[in-house]
DNA sequence: AACTATTTATAAGA
DNA sequence: TTCTTATAAATAGTT
């Protein structure tokens, strides 16, 4: 906000991101209170930095005593879908006459806040703990992971590549014309073995 | 903050007191929402009015998530996982007015389908499309990914190797002995800002 | 950590 | 309420 708008998306530079998050979080911190204070409301605010540090602020009391509020006015959060990685998209939502639609919204937003849960999970469990730094003996292992799944992608790409030729020379003896060679690779069925191997260090 | 400054005090005209609690509200939410992004943090916000109607927000993820994650902390410094691959989340929910809490809630829900179906791409490409098959154009497109992320692996390899190399100097240089390579090796602090990029595609 | 040039947030008024 | 606008605050980039 100053010198230059802000793209909103995550500061590469770590240490600028690390003075922008100092400077930030004062500010909102400061902002609570101003607003508990000017409102008379009761405010808890909880910051987990990438790198695990936290802190905090409750207003009026204990962040236990807010927390212990919010349980109680809250729906129960309890989801555990237990997705795993091959996971469905797409929301359940419970069809038959509920009471409130606004209730139905916030069920909804609850379960798909739990998927995304679950599938940041995933994601950070593959790439190794998240936005947190990797050492070199980890880089190896990427890098040398990395390195196989190049190499079976483009086994697969030739794959797929050499049966599509089969595919249009078998075709072509049945004297079948082809103008559309993307409607022919979108027949050509191919297994894709290659990804489930790679991640498992 | 305008047209005025404002004594740090309780608000005591009603009316002017809810007015401003809204705008405030909503300024402190956007703040902590910018924050989050920004610096790649994961942050909670509860506010309950005077009156007891409660608002809350929780950037990736659940406040049920972030409380888990508060409780198992404690009040004291810990380290924590802390996902994130680059994407934010969160919205503040209302319990009373809003302009239209239930085109709030669809505008939320939509928000929400949007960062799944991305983050199941970045999975899908790593699994495979959930349980589908990759075709040509996909795969030509993860090896390009492929390809920059272990570029980018082998520059910040070369960057702690060098860093590496600049520590044993100056330290030679103080006479100091290193018997263990791999614990100056840990002491090499380096960003490794590459993840967040490979998969927003 | 300080310092500004700017961008944001917002108090008051309409 | 919502919009507008003058002004206070916050803060990005620099030193």
């Amino acid at each position: 906000m100053a010198r230059g708008k802000v793209q909103m998306k995550r500061i590469e530079n770590p240490v600028h991101r690390q003075v922008t998050f100092c400077k930030r979080r004062a500010g909102l911190l400061k902002k609570a209170k101003e607003l508990s204070v000017l409102c008379d409301a009761e405010i808890g605010v909880l910051i987990f930095s990438a790198h695990g540090k936290h802190y905090e602020l409750a207003t009026k009391g204990t962040m236990q005593g807010l927390i212990d509020k919010y349980m109680k006015s809250s729906p129960a959060a309890s989801a555990g879908s237990g997705v795993g990685l091959g996971m469905a998209s797409g929301s359940g939502q419970s069809s038959d006459q509920s009471k409130d639609p606004n209730q139905d919204a916030k069920e909804e937003i609850g379960m798909l806040k739990q998927e995304i849960e679950t599938l940041q999970k995933g994601l950070g469990y593959i790439f190794g703990g998240g936005a947190s730094e990797m050492n070199l003996e980890e880089l190896l292992v990427l890098e040398k992971h990395l390195e196989i799944w190049i190499c079976q992608i483009r086994s697969t790409k030739e794959g797929i590549l050499k049966a599509a030729n089969q595919y249009l020379l078998d075709k072509m003896e049945e004297n079948v014309e082809f103008t559309n060679i993307q409607a022919v690779m979108g027949n050509i069925p191919y297994p894709l073995t290659i990804q489930n191997e790679i991640f498992q260090i």
